[in-house]
RNA sequence: GGCGAGGUAGCUCAGUUGGUUAGAGCACAGGAUUCAUAACCCUGAGGUCACGAGUUCAAAUCUCGUUCUCGCUACCA
């Protein structure tokens, strides 16, 4: 394979709203940090960027809630979340932020270049829009029940309690979190990129050049999408945080967060170049460039469909891979921040790294453990007895350990020297160790070009692993204790130090790119100077001189005990059970842990006032289902015919969750009788079935309190 | 409901185009050793490859069906 001129590296900008968990580190930073300091020791140009995703509408709701402004959010996080990524040693060439005036106008240049080109498409439809604030609503500045777990406070684009996307229609009940009233639809116009124009592109670029050295998962998800059949998606939002729409009509209008964010890979370049003194232009430009993006599963959709239809259309280059992780769990659960099930990259360095007995080496451990269970092919799942055996059995036995009794060995047999070599006592024990250097260093280098991480760090361990073994067998502190009676005793020593110091060279080698602080502390036992990491020394055997002194032996690792396993774990359950008290009191289901007084807070914030002709237009009946079945190919559809006395009608409703169709029949209900007919999975319905529903979301029919006449009138 | 990815030893995972007794690490058991952070080294035990059919001389691998997990997506008037 040819290699590169150059690379533009870069990792799923993080969202500026919060603190991110080892879940993120896992899935796109710490992959994209290896490659990149894989990719450095090569010598290769690479720029690595990355940055604070500071626009969407999350930011300014999280704002209004906590009384302070968007612009105060984004720069209490985005300094934290650099600096957390750098106490774990992610070297970004450049973290940039999207707010910066110089991503602003390249998203703005970008967005333009498409538009004048006439790549957007411009669309009207209803929006919800809130009277009182006079201003539309983003899909987060709507709230309501989510109708997949009935949580009360889903926004609508996402239930945070159950995690599942949502768009603004599908809320029951939606209110405006800036006013409280029930929004009303209105019409606007947006931008939109016409997905379906490049669906030929897609398929040959994607399903045909990339099936088979993409990941099946990015690959599977793609097609899935293509298959589907594209659809043009809204690049522009009614809202006033974000980069402003350049063009006319854009007036109160920002850039979508999706499409601006991406174009931070652009702006960060840039800044990177002033910084640098370099032009960033072939990295986008030039077909010589290897562009790799390095991203959760849940951003696939983004950065392999959407994303490169923009940059194609732009007329920059394609990225040549985008080796999405799938998720890492947590001690038998999904990581949640708000739900307290995670370990946020804060805590960790605050608890673990910033500790009297911590240091840079406790970084590299959580380096190390998180790599070993990459959850590379398949969802992952991170313990911490799993994190415990891992760095005590495998990092501190294995690899830690060779080194120190190298340099344990080395002060009492050879003086703290590199001892000479004696040629004619080297052995096939000695070639076999040399050969296999060589040969390990080619297998990590095939793995680390085909980004499996987690089989290349096994690589590095199981040759110091072979170190230990290469030992066992010289046992040179056997042959110490003949030095005076065997005249080839102290040459066999000399022999084996001096294969154990240099695969010591040569592992610190090839586990600088996995634990760049621990390369970095080997080069001062050994007192070289970084440059020796370069990846073009690893498989060379004269790493240190002959007769150089080193210093004293050192511990790389500590072990983890067991009580801050169980410490952390005590912890971990401790702030699940706080927060989930925190959502339990401060959400509408007060039912949860107070059933007398379901209503408390409130299901939903009240309703605007009507007036009484409002509700005299609701035609109101009692109705008898006389008939129920599941609508095929709907979870949660019944189909009923219901009885209203005077006609029987199919009435749809989302209930199938919550009854069997043979347990309703003969129930008599409350219709609305006279609400527009509307048609779901290609039936028709005419008409509403009332239903009250508890903090817990069961579902209750409205039912009167004895056997009526069907078609009787409520008012 | 549709689509995608998974289900292999107690745990975490490998298994290339179907080819002898299905592999590794951890954990476990036994042995050996003491230079080393009770570390290392050797040996061992362990699996109806989710389940059921089919294709084949031969299936963890290919086909079909069933089932479970995760993700995306549709349905809630």
């Amino acid at each position: 394979m040819k290699t590169p001129k150059r690379y533009l590296i870069s990792a799923a900008l993080p969202y500026a709203n919060g603190l991110k968990h080892i879940g993120h580190l896992a899935g796109a930073y710490l992959p994209a940090d290896i490659y990149v300091r894989y990719l450095k020791a090569q010598k290769r140009d690479v720029v690595f960027v990355c940055g604070s995703d500071e626009h969407g509408t999350a930011i300014p709701i999280q704002a209004t809630k906590e009384g302070t402004t968007a612009q105060a959010i984004i720069d209490k996080y985005h300094p934290i979340i650099e600096q957390n990524f750098k106490d774990l040693g992610i070297a970004f060439d450049i973290y940039h932020r999207t707010s910066d005036p110089l991503h602003h106008q390249t998203a703005s240049e970008f967005f333009k270049d498409l538009e004048s080109r006439g790549d957007l498409e411009t669309k009207t439809t209803e929006q919800y829009f809130d009277q009182q604030a006079n201003t539309f609503l983003a899909d987060r500045y709507i709230k309501g029940t989510c109708p997949n777990c009935s949580h009360g406070e889903a926004y609508g684009d996402q239930c945070e309690k159950c995690g599942k996307s949502l768009s603004p229609e599908e809320l029951i009940n939606p209110v405006s979190t800036l006013s409280g009233n029930a929004p009303i639809k209105k019409e606007t116009t947006h931008w939109y990129l016409p997905l379906n124009r490049h669906e030929d592109f897609l398929r040959k670029w994607l399903l045909e050049q990339h099936a088979n050295d993409w990941r099946p998962a990015v690959i599977g998800q793609c097609k899935s999408w293509i298959e589907g059949g594209l659809q043009p998606r809204a690049v522009t939002r009614d809202l006033d945080w974000g980069v402003k729409v350049p063009v006319a009509g854009g007036d109160g209008k920002v850039l979508y967060v999706w499409f601006d964010a991406p174009i931070g890979y652009i702006s960060a370049t840039k800044q990177w170049a002033i910084n640098n003194d370099k032009d960033w232009k072939p990295y986008w430009n030039d077909p010589e460039t290897k562009l790799v993006h390095f991203i959760g599963k849940d951003n696939i959709v983004f950065h392999c469909i959407i994303f490169p239809v923009m940059l194609k259309l732009h007329g920059n280059i394609l990225p040549e891979n985008v080796p999405a992780n799938e998720f890492m769990n947590l001690e038998g659960d999904k990581m949640s921040t708000s739900r307290g099930w995670s370990i946020e990259m804060d805590d960790y360095i605050n608890k673990w790294i910033k500790k009297e007995n911590g240091g840079e080496a406790l970084a590299d451990c959580l380096r190390f453990y998180l790599n070993a269970i990459a959850p590379e092919s398949k969802d992952s799942e991170f313990t911490w007895k799993g994190f415990q055996d891992a760095v005590n059995g495998e990092l501190v036995s294995i690899f830690a350990n060779f080194v120190n009794r190298t340099w344990v060995l080395m002060h009492k047999l050879t003086k703290g020297k590199v001892p000479k070599i004696h040629i004619e006592y080297l052995d096939d024990d000695d070639n076999a160790l040399l050969l296999a250097v060589k040969e390990t260093k080619e297998k990590i280098t095939t793995l680390l070009e085909q980004y499996k991480f987690r089989d290349a760090q096994f690589e590095v361990i199981n040759l110091a692993r072979l170190g230990n073994q290469y030992m066992q067998k010289k046992e040179p502190w056997i042959l110490a204790k003949n030095v005076d009676t065997d005249p080839t005793a102290q040459a066999k020593i000399d022999n084996c130090m001096h294969g154990c110091l240099q695969l010591t060279a040569n592992l610190a080698i090839l586990i600088n790119p996995f634990l760049p602080f621990t390369a970095k502390k080997m080069c001062h036992l050994m007192k070289v100077v970084d440059r020796m990491l370069e990846w073009e020394n690893a498989g060379k055997f004269d790493l240190l001189k002959v007769g150089y002194s080193l210093r004293p032996p050192e511990l790389l690792f500590r072990k983890i005990e067991d009580e801050e396993i169980a410490a952390e774990l005590a912890q971990l359950n401790a702030n699940a059970a706080a927060k989930k008290i925190k959502m339990e009191t401060t959400n509408t289901n007060p039912a949860a842990s107070n059933a007398d007084q379901a209503n408390e807070s409130g299901i939903a914030t009240l309703k605007p006032e009507i007036v009484f002709d409002d509700f005299g237009k609701i035609d109101l009946r009692v109705g008898t289902i006389i008939e129920a079945k599941k609508v095929e190919k709907a979870d949660k559809l019944l189909e009923l015919l219901v009885d209203l006395g005077f006609e029987q009608r199919t009435i749809l409703s989302g209930i199938a969750m919550h009854f069997k169709p043979e347990d309703i029949v003969g129930k008599q209900v409350t219709i609305v009788a006279n609400l527009a007919p509307r048609k779901m999975r290609g039936i028709e319905s005419k008409g509403m079935i009332l239903m009250a529903e508890d903090a817990k979301g069961k579902l209750y029919f409205v039912s009167p309190s004895e056997a009526i006449a069907s078609g009787s009138t409520i008012a």
